[in-house]
DNA sequence: TTGTAAGCGTTATCAT
DNA sequence: ATGATAACGCTTACAA
């Protein structure tokens, strides 16, 4: 095997008996090239299979062809869904993506990010929930200058910056779904107050129910941290507790998961004595016994739409980003942990 | 917020009063720089929170600080705790990640990857198996002349490319515990046939029950494809023959959770009329009901071994990177899925 | 130990 | 429509 040096602009241009210059016109599709000129360099192009050196560009043009995915999330499907539906719009594209795990609670995670930023001159910075929440990280995306989309459950920036799921009607959906089934005494195990997207989730639950006349007692209502130990933890609370409820919805698949498992230990039938739904639509709800009713995100969805979003905004200085959509809809899926109250 | 333009090797050169060669040295740890240069460049360097930019050097040095990962899994935690893994040893010194999904099955993976990779400039590149396993795309990495290093169950390469878990071994394990429980109706759902890691599973199997006495009837091995669906297809087949199995050996955890599934549905107990055990040792493992018995993969460990021996491949030039652990142990973790047949 | 000067492969400026 | 030529920010021979 022979190593070969890989063909460069001046040997296109050389070949094709042009200038440099209007070789690197061709390659960025300007307009004002002779129809001649331009199939000819093409050719030369394809014949070399060439392909420019993005290094070299990004130091000539201030751009890298990278993008960044900023996230601390625990929950690994949702990551893999995330980077897939990225990669598919982006690669196509000319870009590449670049991960970069991070911790929520760090002290240094603005200063950590920027570094990341700055250090791969990342053109365009894509950041998940909770991480996205962050106002300190956001105002620092913007001062960075780069084009940014963040994930939330909120519409907490401008429509160019950010996809949001609507996690608030997604739960009222499930508090009707609940209603319609008879329930009335409906307990919530909630995720980490801090989040934006646990709040969501319970406004809307409550908001739901309150169409049917119900209201959730305070002492049904506790705090989980979207944890299966601490599922396990709160659904001992309610289930252990003298009156126990119908039904629990779990601000995600992990608690629900744990609700199933205490349960199971304690005798208690579900759906038949208890009916319990989760969030999210991991892996794990269609896994555990009995499968869980949940709510659906549109995950890959909303990375299609971040990315589009991101693009435009990078190639287009800005135009047009606000015109792709920022909102999705999760969907309630119903499956065997949730019935009729008898 | 003002915009400031990024400092560079010339800004620390002229207002340290030497060259750009001197702080060049210096950035890149040269010995000969003498004691005061060296702390008058490096202050220079801190008060003007200067970073040298990665797209410069690189066309420099035609080095990248990006190193690439190579994947087509459908475990997601799997592949989050890899990234983590590969990462903590990475951005410490300086380099990046850029992620690769890919389809193990696409006639143009080679091809894909190749671009990828030379488009990107990557320093070097992690496979993860099942890809890892592909011997053309090996064969194409080297003639690449880039550091890679493949993480499988099998010793597919020279010691500075690879990072093997002994599947075979844990398996061999999981056989022991089998046997000492007294099983002896021993059934085997294996992975997909074409992967390295379904073998060395299933023989290490093999080669434990046969130090008991024990061998695995043919019609009680069944191959599946590591899907939970396939699973439980696979266990319809062993459970609803005439004849029963005391316990069953799931490839992988997904699988395993199948077989859960069935055994619910059939009213068969686990584990007092059935042992079930998986391999992975998954979020999944700890969550159904009963927990499942498995083999923990220490992949985490496996991604750092890897990341290492890599960075060592690119900086001592190719010095030193066998000598990093080519080997990890997988083990047995017991759980509720298996128990002593009665 | 330190400095000079020539690249690395692009894009951008300004002519023509 | 096309082309010289100068950046871009760094490394690396080669000198001194």
């Amino acid at each position: 095997m022979i190593k070969m040096k890989q063909a460069t602009i001046n040997d296109v241009a050389r070949i094709a008996g042009v200038s440099k210059r209007t070789v690197s016109r061709v390659l960025n599709g300007s307009l004002s090239v002779g129809e001649n000129t331009r199939t000819k360099i093409q050719n030369v192009i394809n014949d070399l299979k060439y392909s420019p050196n993005t290094q070299a560009r990004g130091l000539a043009s201030s751009r890298s062809y990278l993008l960044g995915l900023i996230y601390d999330n625990p929950d690994a499907l949702y990551l893999d869904d995330v980077q897939r539906g990225v990669l598919e719009v982006c690669s196509n594209l000319g870009y590449e993506l670049v991960v970069h795990p991070c911790r929520y609670k760090s002290e240094t995670l603005v200063q950590d990010c920027l570094r990341f930023i700055s250090r791969s001159k990342l053109d365009g910075i894509i950041v998940l929930p909770p991480v996205s929440e962050l106002e300190d990280l956001a105002q620092a995306l913007r001062d960075s200058g780069r084009a940014y989309v963040r994930l939330s459950s909120v519409a907490l920036d401008d429509a160019k910056h950010i996809v949001v799921s609507d996690d608030r009607a997604a739960s009222a959906e499930m508090a009707r779904y609940f209603a319609q089934l008879g329930h009335e005494h409906i307990a919530f195990i909630t995720g980490p107050q801090a989040y934006k997207s646990s709040i969501e989730r319970m406004e809307g639950f409550k908001l739901g129910l309150s169409a049917y006349g119900i209201k959730l007692r305070s002492d049904w209502i506790v705090e989980g941290n979207n944890s299966y130990e601490k599922g396990i933890e709160c659904a001992r609370q309610l289930l252990l507790a003298s009156e126990r409820p119908t039904a629990i919805y779990a601000n995600n698949d992990q608690m629900a998961a744990g609700v199933l498992k205490v349960a199971h230990e304690l005798g208690i039938q579900v759906p038949q004595q208890l009916s319990v739904a989760g969030f999210d639509d991991n892996m794990l709800a269609s896994r555990v016994i009995p499968s869980l009713t949940t709510i659906r995100r549109p995950v890959r969805q909303m990375a299609l739409l971040a990315t589009t979003k991101m693009i435009m905004s990078i190639e287009n200085n800005d135009k047009g980003a606000e015109n792709v959509a920022a909102k999705v809809a999760p969907t309630l899926v119903v499956r065997e942990s949730t019935a009729k109250l008898t």
